[in-house]
DNA sequence: GAGAATACGGAACGCACGCCCCGGTTGGCA
DNA sequence: TGCCAACCGGGGCGTGCGTTCCGTATTCTC
């Protein structure tokens, strides 16, 4: 069998690098919405490059939210061995709320198909499931609710400028999802 | 000065009703994203007859979502007078929350621009202030950010089509927005 | 019932966007 | 240094959509 994996040229290599760069920053301004010419242009490159290293958009979407998804699965799960369950929950909606506050496509890259997103999904639902059975969230939220309601939340966010708002957002989601203390 | 005001002919009567029918319908089914082409067949028209009654799509939209966030309206107006701040506020929210889970395009409705807009501002802004002044709501709450969980609301619960999640995320919000009680 | 005004329908246009193609260029290797 | 494969750029294609145009059909008026 002939060589898998050919290095590439040096100047691909360059280029392939600009343009990650340039979807990081495009993505995170204008979400996955965001014309696939503008990341060419700001990594000075033609659309054509940009499709010699990755196949399609939402290819170089996924390159793109893979390593901040794992971010934030990894946090997860080692907020999921903390002492106080409830905590370590919404600490980490809270994490959530501050990376969707500085970036706009964090709502489609926890939704991109894939072994991450489910990854995400089980890290998400192992954090909901301990809160949940230590009686700090109310037991009626699904895994699959959540997700909704996080969707839901980094659209809100993002609907103006008005800063102060995710943060109070985040504050009435984390409430509702609490407890009931009648 | 001519006529400013010529009757319209029974046909053209006849299809601007069949136009906003199939409107209502195709904008419920699936948002304002719905193409209008979508909206002609259903009223067996051609686009151009579309167009000739309404200058734009989004005019067409104008024309459906006007009627219903009217009724939203006074609706909200009604429940202001109503003895229990707290309970009315929280009424007008599950009322929302019906009206968006048979309608796909209720949270494209409430953020049309233009003069009823404001009055569904000015009438959620005195639903949450006199809800708040009785104790019954968070008080760092604005009305801005109302609309905005509004908005992420009515666009999570329609995430995917699993029954009973819209009543839990309403509920959730709700629970949310209410004042703490330590 | 005939003529004129009005309305109709759907083909055509413009635009934005994802994606592909190919003539020209560049980098690595002998 | 010279050659060739790898790579580049940006113009071009297909698609989906909002909007417009114009030849034809329908309605109103007398």
């Amino acid at each position: 069998m002939a060589d898998p994996d050919p290095p590439l040229r040096a100047d691909a290599r360059r280029n392939r690098q600009r343009v990650l760069q340039a979807a990081r920053e495009v993505f995170a301004e204008s979400g996955f919405g965001a014309p696939l010419d503008e990341i060419a242009a700001r990594a000075g490159v033609g659309a054509g490059t940009v499709y010699r290293h990755f196949a399609t958009k939402e290819a170089l979407f996924e390159a793109v939210a893979t390593a901040r998804v794992a971010d934030l699965v990894a946090s997860a799960q080692r907020l999921a061995t903390r002492a106080d369950p409830g905590a370590a929950f919404f600490d980490f909606l809270a994490q959530l709320g501050a990376e969707a506050e500085a970036k706009r496509d964090t709502s489609d890259a926890i939704a991109v198909p894939g072994a991450l997103r489910d990854t995400m999904q089980d890290a998400l639902s192992l954090l909901l499931s301990r809160a949940r059975q230590a009686g700090a969230v109310r037991p009626e939220v699904t895994t699959a609710d959540l997700i909704s309601i996080i969707k839901g939340l980094l659209i809100a966010a993002h609907d103006d400028a008005e800063p102060g708002r995710p943060a109070r957002l985040l504050t009435i989601v984390i409430a509702g999802l609490r407890t009931d203390r009648p």
